[in-house]
DNA sequence: AAGAATTTTTAGGATAGACTAAAAAATATC
DNA sequence: GATATTTTTTAGTCTATCCTAAAAATTCTT
C-alpha cells in the first residue's frame, strides 16, 4: 500500500463509493489527476482487489477496500484532533497536515495517539472517527437542506474543505451551536437561521447541504 | 525535495559529511541501498548543489546540504521528544516513527509542536535539536572511550539505534546517570564503571564509544 | 610492482506514478 | 437515427527510485 493507493481508496469512499459506482470523472476532479491518470490506478486497484470496475461506468470498493479507507480516515481524523486540540490549529488549517500525516503513522503511533487524546469520537468539523477494524459508527444527523420551516436543530458536522471552513468562520457558524431555521426558500433558494442569541444568518442552500444537522426538543 | 533525498542528507550527515568525505561503501552499508544506487543519488544530489563530489572517493554536504540534513534532524528529534513525552514510547521505540513523520512535517506544524513540547533542547537519547535556520547549538560532550581512569562523569548522549537502546536499558544507562570510571583495559577493551548508587557495570570498547558523557566536579 | 581484492561507476532493466494526444465507446442533441 | 459532445481507454513518454551484472578504477598484499 503506498500514499497514492490510499489516497485514492479515500477519494474513492468519500464519493460514495460504497454504495454507488463513482465515475473517472469524478476522481479526475477530486484528485486532479488525468483521467488516463484515474484509468492506470484503477487497473492497479482491481488487480490488489481494492474496487470492482464496470468498463465506462465506474469503480466501487470492495470490503477489503472499504476497510483500508476507513482505517485511514481514522488517522486522517484523529491527526486533525491532535492539530486542533493540542496544536491550537484552527479547523479550517488541520486537513492539509493532516493529509500527511495519514501516511506516515504506524498503527502502533495512531493507537496511543488516540490514546493520548482521550478517544475522541468526532474530528474538528464533526466528522466520526472510524473504529480501528475499518468499521463505521452509526451516526444520525442529516443535511440542514431536509430540515423544514420552523424546526429546531444543532449543528453535528460540516464538510470539510478549507475555504468552506474559512466561510462558516465567518459566518460565525461552528459545531454544537443551535438554531432555529426561520425560513427556507424554494427552488434551492437561501436559508434564514437564527441563533438562540438571536442574531439572523442567511446561507445559500449549496452551502446548507454541506452542513449536518440533529433536530432538538 | 523528496523523502529518500532528505533521508540520503541526514545520512551523509550522520557519517560525518560536514567535515569528512563520506565513501559511498558506507552510504551502502547505512542505507541499506545497492552500491549503483548511491551513485545514482550522488548524481543527483550534485546536480542540486547540495554535496560535493571527489570520484572514487565520496561526498561531502555543501552549506546547503548542511542547512536540509540538518532542518530534517529537528524535525525527527522534536517527533521522538513528543512520543517519548505525551505518548509514552521509550527510548528505543521512537526513532522508527520519527523517521517517518519527519518528512510528513510542514515547517509550521514542527513550530507549534515545538511550542507544544516546550521548546526542547535535546531529544530522548541527548542529541541535541538543531534550530529553525539549520544551524547546531554547541554540545561540550566526549566519548567515554576518551575519558581516563578514576574519572567522574554524567551521562549526556548515547548513539539512537534501536539494538544499542535496547542493551543500555537492559544495563541499566539512561541519561543524566552519574558513574565514576572505575577500569579502562588497554588495547579497546572493556570499560568498568561505577554508578554513585554503588552497582558496577562492564561494557565494550565499542559501545563506550557511543556514549557521550560530560565530566563532573 | 604484479596480482588480488575491493570499491565505484556504467549499462541495462524494472516498477510506480504521472503526463499528453489520439482512439474508442457511450451519451446527448437535434 | 445521425451527428456532436463527453468520457474513458490506449499508446507512447517521462521522472524517481530501485535493482543486477559487468567494467573500470583504486587499494591492498605479497
Ligand atoms: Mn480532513
Ligand atoms: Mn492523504
Ligand atoms: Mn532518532
Ligand atoms: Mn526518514
Amino acid at each position: 500500500m503506498t500514499p497514492n493507493k490510499e489516497d485514492f481508496l479515500k477519494a474513492i469512499y468519500e464519493l460514495g463509493g460504497q454504495n454507488q459506482v463513482v465515475t473517472n470523472k469524478d476522481l479526475v476532479r477530486t484528485l486532479s489527476i488525468s483521467a488516463a491518470s484515474v484509468t492506470e490506478m484503477n487497473t492497479r486497484l482491481l488487480k490488489e482487489e481494492l474496487i470492482t470496475h464496470l468498463p465506462y461506468q465506474g469503480v466501487m470498493l470492495t470490503e477489503k477496500g472499504l476497510r483500508i479507507a476507513n482505517q485511514l480516515i481514522r488517522k486522517h481524523r484523529i491527526w486533525e484532533v491532535f492539530l486542533s486540540e493540542k496544536l491550537g490549529y484552527e479547523w479550517n488549517e488541520v486537513h492539509s497536515d493532516a493529509d500527511l500525516l495519514e501516511h506516515a503513522s504506524s498503527d502502533l503511533l495512531i493507537e496511543r495517539l488516540n490514546i493520548f487524546l482521550g478517544e475522541p469520537t468526532f474530528d474538528p468539523h464533526g466528522g466520526v472517527i472510524p473504529n480501528k477494524d475499518g468499521s463505521t459508527p452509526e451516526i444520525h444527523s442529516t443535511p440542514l437542506t431536509d430540515c423544514s420551516q420552523g424546526a429546531h436543530f444543532k449543528i453535528k458536522e460540516v464538510d470539510d474543505q478549507e475555504e468552506f471552513l474559512e466561510y462558516l468562520l465567518y459566518k460565525k457558524v461552528h459545531l454544537g451551536k443551535e438554531y432555529t431555521l426561520v425560513d427556507i426558500e424554494p427552488y434551492d433558494g437561501p436559508l434564514t437561521l437564527k441563533a438562540t442569541t438571536g442574531e439572523e444568518t442567511i446561507i445559500g442552500h449549496k452551502a446548507a447541504f454541506k452542513i449536518l444537522v440533529e433536530l432538538t426538543e
